[in-house]
DNA sequence: TAGATTGTTAATCGATTAACAATC
DNA sequence: TAGATTGTTAATCGATTAACAATC
């Protein structure tokens, strides 16, 4: 949520503000592009523009972190993808469990990305009998019965749930009762959580919605009055506007929009 | 953002911030749940608890909307759940297309959500010609050649990229030529796009890193030095600190850490 | 030295929050 | 009326940005 992000404690971590830390992995990764290609070093501007920031706020981030430019000449390359990686803990390795592995725990599972980066999947976790032993992404799927084991043998502090709804708070408790401290949530629900441990959630549903926010107003600027899809029949046919005093009361219309929330899948 | 979020106009839609739209969703989803249960209304302290927000925030929020509420008795939620759907735009159907059917073009295929709160999969897209006519989630895929007339003849304008990081802009440029002005990004690259085209970015790699940035920090507050991990041989055998001078000119180690960035599944 | 580029300052902007008058 | 709860105000906080002195 990227989009929307749950609970995080406002305290700032040694300083560094919150909207800091989450640009540091853009710029990692177009440091790491940069080292690849051995270029070794580079200025703000250049490196900014890798990263879709202005530079004057990549400098602002940097100064967070240390002096770690030189003045007339730019930022070594190799120096600044090993410091940005000490400041968010990617120098040691973060052993992982997928809990719920559906389509999407399944997609998760198989995203290289998780091994290159400091990340290692430790485990896959389903509640379906039939999936236990079934390999995933080269891992046994385990069953749900052995959460706790797996979590406290192999020292997992970071878990990611990838459940149906309606099962991701009780996999979020027993992920924290187990010693997980840190929880990222692909189920469209608010997990509760107690104080010093971090929720980060993704939700598709949410993005696409804030989508078509910007793009029913783009369509609204423009001179064509027909907006690029139908009309929703079952909502279109509830009222415009409603007198404020009808609001009052019990007298609520049960109108035809009863459909479920959007669900992730499982 | 999620997750980062890239290049979303910063001007103001109809005067709603952008920090109030990406709630909106947290909000509609809480109150069709209550929907479901034929609560007749709520108050802003128990819709607020439910989305995971302060009252005070929300009913800020809401005031952005309109004047919904009623003093003393609270919100009408059959009310509200349709002004909200209203105002992001679900009151009309937005067609969709997902390129790049991978282990993650075929989990959100399959994603249940998108049908339920105005979005319709128009098209599955994949540039492998095998793939081609194989039926995912009950539509088959379509060849990348046949991009552009999908695109025109569903009257799309939301596009989900769901390819490798090395093919994302390519595809972006062809769905912005095409006609499409708003792009749900799952892969990890920053998106060039004109103005006028918004990007939304889903990249699960950046929201484990600043996860490991938080669980870092509450490793080293604790009593016991050993961190949950074990240090990565690559990286913990980098200098833990460089004279500042040295940084300047060209003679920039090569060091050991020449991984490939974190990539999206295709 | 001259040119280039960082690190920092200060102004601006946007978001959050508590408090409370308005009012159902 | 009395109690409850909204809608709004104003203070505070955090993030962004331009500008430029410091300095390589």
């Amino acid at each position: 949520m990227a989009t929307g992000r749950t609970h995080r404690p406002a305290t700032r971590s040694r300083g560094i503000p919150e909207a800091t830390v989450a640009r540091l992995p853009l710029y990692l990764r177009a440091l790491t592009a940069l080292s690849e290609r051995s270029v070794p070093t580079v200025s703000s501007e250049e490196l900014a523009t890798a990263a879709g920031v202005n530079s004057a706020k990549l400098r602002k981030d940097f100064s967070y972190l240390g002096s770690y430019g030189t003045r007339g000449v730019g930022y070594d390359v190799e120096y600044l993808v090993y410091q940005i990686s000490r400041e968010l803990g990617l120098t040691q390795d973060w052993p992982v469990v997928i809990v719920g592995i559906g389509n999407l725990g399944a997609a998760l599972a198989n995203y290289g990305g998780f091994a290159s980066r400091g990340f290692r999947v430790a485990a896959l976790i389903d509640a379906d009998p039939a999936m236990a032993g079934k390999p995933v992404a080269g891992l046994p799927v385990r069953h749900t019965d052995e959460l706790e084991s797996i979590i406290s043998d192999n020292g997992v502090s970071i878990g990611v749930i990838a459940t149906p709804a309606g099962a991701a708070q009780q996999v979020c408790d027993r992920l924290v009762a187990a010693g997980v401290t840190s929880i990222l949530n692909f189920a469209p629900t608010v997990l509760a959580v107690p104080e010093g441990v971090d929720v980060r959630k993704v939700d598709l549903s949410i993005e696409l919605q804030i989508l078509a926010f910007h793009e029913q107003r783009k369509a609204g600027e423009e001179t064509t009055p027909a907006p690029a899809g139908a009309p929703r029949a079952d909502l279109a046919a509830r009222p415009a506007a409603q007198p404020r005093a009808a609001a009052a009361g019990t007298s609520a219309r049960k109108g035809p929009d009863g459909e479920v929330p959007a669900v992730m899948p499982a």
